[in-house]
DNA sequence: TCTGGGGTCCTAGGACCC
DNA sequence: TCTGGGGTCCTAGGACCC
């Protein structure tokens, strides 16, 4: 018997679902992104595999990916339509017999399930088995594709989604975790980006088993006591092996928005931080909920980008003292260049008796549960 | 070559209090 | 005149993920 955690992530999701619903564009390099017209400021949010085999990636602005591929088809992002796929996929997924559902995002989903294997090879074989039987079920409900990552840790699960790509099941346990992972750069861990990377790699960490091997007391002088053996963590696979379907509690809620054309006339400004300032209370209206912290960001022309934060005396959902807040802590700015982006953030009130559902690893910082023993 | 928009969390250092 | 040690709150900035 033992107890697994499957890393669930649609292929090309949101492409995906823009193809289902224009049966012609199959085959043909799709790139979605923005309002859709290349020679707008907006970067991708998904290439279509095709797309990508001329060099589009998500995040790349778009005007760089019309220039490597002129004959994509562009569209427009259509988030309700991605909101109502993204459901029928979770569904789906709750209806597998013993599963625990916690959704990371519109493509993807850790599923926790236990299996009844007689030994090792037993419950792996069951766990794969079920992973298959995830991919056909979601392809039965909505004709989209998967990848299911098996792993008996969610940072292994994660992992291993990448290695089953696409369409595929990939297992990566404690058992092959060295063998599959060792010789990778650290970059390939979940939570370390590209600075995490080169930071690591300065301290002679190059590879994931260099990491894995490190002493923690000498990881915690170089990173923090936080973040340091949670890196030695990662480096092993280690993380929390449970599931868990507590429905997800905002902290916070913004807004930013990338002006076509650069700002410079105050009024102007002013105005675009109230219609921030009124969608973000929208959000925290929706929740009944209010906010203490406003965060304002800031990208100037040519490119450099700040943020500020004030803590509230007192906690408000009137969209007039977020707007007035985020305008006084642009004023004491004193920048007169032109503004490029404005970003106005609320962070909300804690629930009574605080958040209940814990962090989630690779987003953001460490796992707040202790991993379990891995003997 | 140009740079989205939605989030999360950690760390350092200063202010302030006891 | 010189100056502890601990704790909390706040801001700024960094980093990561989808």
């Amino acid at each position: 018997m033992a107890r697994w955690v499957l890393h669930v992530d649609l292929d090309q999701f949101i492409a995906a679902v823009e193809v289902l619903r224009r049966p012609e564009l199959a085959g043909l390099p799709v790139v979605v992104g923005g309002r859709g017209d290349p020679s707008e400021r907006a970067v991708v949010s998904t290439a279509s595999y095709e797309a990508r085999e001329f060099g589009i990636r998500s995040g790349m602005p778009l005007k760089i990916a019309v220039r490597r591929c002129p004959q994509a088809v562009f569209l427009p992002v259509d988030a309700p339509e991605y909101d109502a796929a993204s459901a029928v996929v979770m569904e789906t997924l709750r209806a597998q017999p013993g599963a625990t559902v916690q959704v990371l995002g519109w493509d993807e989903a850790f599923v926790g399930i236990e299996t009844k294997g007689d030994d090792v090879e037993g419950d792996e074989a069951e766990a794969v088995a079920y992973a298959q039987a995830i991919r056909a079920a979601v392809f039965e409900a909505t004709q989209l594709h998967c990848s299911i990552g098996v792993g008996d840790t969610t940072v292994r699960a994660k992992i291993a989604t990448d290695l089953g790509k696409p369409r595929g099941v990939f297992l990566l346990t404690r058992r092959n975790w060295s063998q599959v992972m060792g010789d990778r750069p650290t970059t390939s861990l979940w939570g370390v980006g590209a600075r995490i990377g080169s930071r690591l790699a300065t301290h002679g960490y190059e590879t994931v088993d260099q990491l894995g091997a490190a002493d923690d007391e000498v990881l915690a002088g170089e990173f923090g006591p936080r973040m340091g053996p949670h890196y030695g963590r990662l480096g092993r696979g280690e993380g929390p092996d449970v599931v868990d379907d507590t429905p997800w509690v905002a902290r916070a809620h913004g807004r930013e928005t990338t002006y076509q054309r650069d700002l410079t006339d105050p009024a102007e400004v002013e105005a675009a931080l109230r219609t921030l300032a009124e969608h973000v209370v929208e959000d925290i209206r929706a929740e009944g909920r209010a906010c203490q912290r406003v965060h304002l960001k800031v990208r100037f022309a040519p490119f450099f980008t700040t943020t500020r934060i004030r803590t509230l005396s007192e906690a408000t959902d009137d969209p007039f003292v977020i707007a007035r807040t985020a305008t006084e802590l642009l004023r004491a700015l004193d920048d007169d260049r032109p503004i490029r982006l404005l970003g106005v953030r609320a962070e909300m009130v804690p629930p009574e008796g605080g958040y209940e559902r814990p962090r989630t690893t690779g987003r953001g910082g460490p796992a707040a549960a202790e991993p379990s023993a891995e003997e």
